[in-house]
DNA sequence: TGTCTCCTTTGGACCGATCCAAGTGATCGG
DNA sequence: CCGATCACTTGGATCGGTCCAAAGGAGACA
């Protein structure tokens, strides 16, 4: 025999047969207590815990007009290792979500158009209470189509275009680097180059920003020490070897993993020992600079999953008139890790992981 | 002005209104075109069209008892690297979904009791129709849970305990390493070492089998050429160091990316040549791979992710009791993704990437 | 011309919740 | 002793679709 076998979803009707109520006072059981008398509330709810009854979302969805769904789009195939970032939000993002009763369903789009159009699909059919973007530029049609029907978004990362974007929660990238230098700082160095993107990213200009910031707070020079390069390791690792070399320099901050790990490749192609003599800091904390031994800016995901949800539940049920806009901009501090390669002290720190970083091979 | 502003949601019967039919015409038109004349199917597309209706999943979900949402369990911080593939998976399945008018719904659990709480959550309050599974041991109360109820379920791995278990998908591990020990043969190398994880992971040991396999294949020996450990770098390298130095091994073979990597560090300390000297290859073919120029087994994750929504569509509809039973098991091959850390090949091969890999610095 | 099909279209109940308004007693003040 | 007030409970309409059974009309056949 199966227990559970043939035996029928309940529903609020078949409660309120099996406490010998009305299916009203059922509901009102669940959703207004305080309008059921003590003794009426113990039956029902020991009835609703014996048969395991849960409202079916589908039928209070049909009046409420809330499916309780949130909607994320998730992206195709991350860049180099950053990709982290957006799984572990993702994740994060879930956790948030059920807390507060709600679920993520996820989309995908190939391009602005078929954004749109899942947009339009999402909403239509299946009813979803809000968006969270990522990557956003809130100035392209996709944002405007959301605003123009009024749907409750929240997006992780400024809307660099859109300085009167509000509802978004973001991670400081120049504080996170501000940070880097700092800490390179007190271990001793002075010339610490700048190993970023071209100009024009928002993200990339702000982490940048953090550099400078702290580098004149310092007062260090920071005139030819810095790159802007595309996210590649190899094109990091030549340009790393030129600043090494010619430059003097001995500390290098990084605008991702990636070019970190171009970094400390440059470093050992010199024959140069990643912490003690030469320090390099990444940005984002994957998994890579984990296994490496790389000291790395981790993003506050969790905090920022919260914060999302937090946004939208603002808009999903805004306060009486007078009370406190929750609806606000976001801005949170990431945290250095300080690992091996960033780290001149004594031997008995970096034990945990060996440092491979090599020669560029054949080049 | 905005266009969309105010608009109501069209609904069946607005939309049976306008076309001055009934609703159920409408609805004709949309699930039984065959029952409605030429002339009134155009007008009601008309409509249809003009107006941008979708039927309300909700409410088709009342009487059909189908949400079209598929469950997947969202894991919190992936191994090492190993996590894109997952990652990658998921967005195949998220596509492979859509593509058949389903939209994945997340859920996090921290532990087996925590998953058929959210189980019974997701199937009570959402009715979900299935459920993918991933990293599953059908053993245990989980899968129990799920059977009982007669969820579909699809199962991306196999379930390595319960060889009776059907409805998965998995990748063919065996026939991965056996392709790559194949192309480290044809490259001339013979003694080719395994570098995997303890014995008794399913997965682990099936990617052994076809070490051991290809290798009694071409003649080799295979005795005191293996090594099983925890998937870390640095052990990983420890461990190279010592296959290569004492014996005479030209060719690693690994079972993850985490442990190429650590073996490509080791080729570097020893201050031979990756892909010139000694050949390494790894598994999954996750992102740093590709940034090192590792050569690595690539999983089929889409074709997995098709597979997994078959399975399921066959468990949703039944065909009729003649038809074939589409609940057939799937094991898929893998691709071996050829890089510079294989190749002794001309110069002119691994132009892209340069080989960082070095020494165990301070160790 | 009448009746029996077949093709097309229609009305109404129903899924499982919530909202609203109205119905019970019991209590209470006058 | 009676109507008003309060605390609690109830019936019925409703959301937006689908299922079922029956109705209407045209053509076929006798």
């Amino acid at each position: 025999m199966h227990p559970d076998d043939g035996v029928e979803r309940p529903t609020l009707a078949s409660v309120a047969a099996l406490a010998q109520v009305s299916k009203q006072t059922v509901s009102n059981v669940l959703n207004a207590p305080h309008l059921v008398s003590g003794a009426t509330l113990d039956r029902v709810r020991a009835v609703i815990d014996e048969v395991g009854y849960r409202p079916l979302r589908a039928a209070q969805q049909m009046r409420s007009h809330r499916s309780q769904l949130i909607a994320m789009r998730i992206e195709p195939v991350r860049e180099a290792f950053g990709g982290s970032v957006l799984d572990q939000f993702l994740h994060a993002l879930t956790r948030s979500a059920e807390e507060s009763g709600q679920r993520l369903v996820l989309f995908t789009a190939d391009d602005a158009e078929a954004e749109v159009g899942a947009y339009d699909e999402l909403v239509a059919s299946f009813a979803v209470d809000a968006f969270v973007l990522t990557g956003t530029s809130h100035g392209d049609p996709r944002t405007a189509w959301l605003r123009r029907r009024r749907l409750p978004v929240a997006s992780f990362g400024r809307p660099w275009d859109d300085p009167d974007g509000r509802s978004w929660v973001d991670v400081d990238g120049a504080a996170g680097t501000r940070a880097a230098v700092e800490h390179l700082v007190a271990q001793g160095h002075t010339r610490i180059a700048w190993l970023g993107w071209p100009a024009g990213s928002g993200t990339g200009d702000d982490r940048r920003a953090g550099w400078v910031d702290a580098m004149s707070s310092a007062g260090l020079p920071v005139a030819g020490l810095e790159a802007g390069l595309p996210d590649d390791l190899a094109v990091a690792q030549a340009t790393a070897l030129g600043l090494l070399a010619a430059r003097g320099v001995t500390a290098l901050v990084c605008a991702s993993d990636s070019l970190a790990l171009g970094a400390l490749g440059a470093v050992q192609e010199l024959g140069r020992r990643p912490g003690r003599d030469v320090a390099v800091v990444g940005f984002d904390d994957s998994p890579v600079a984990a296994a490496l031994g790389l000291t790395s800016v981790a993003q506050p995901v969790v905090a920022a999953a919260a914060a999302c949800i937090e946004l939208l539940r603002g808009q999903l049920d805004p306060g009486p008139p007078g009370s406190p806009a929750a609806d606000q901009p976001v801005l949170l501090p990431p945290r250095l890790v300080v690992r091996a390669s960033s780290q001149r002290g004594d031997d008995a720190a970096p034990s945990a992981a060996s440092l491979p970083f090599p020669p560029s091979g054949t080049h």
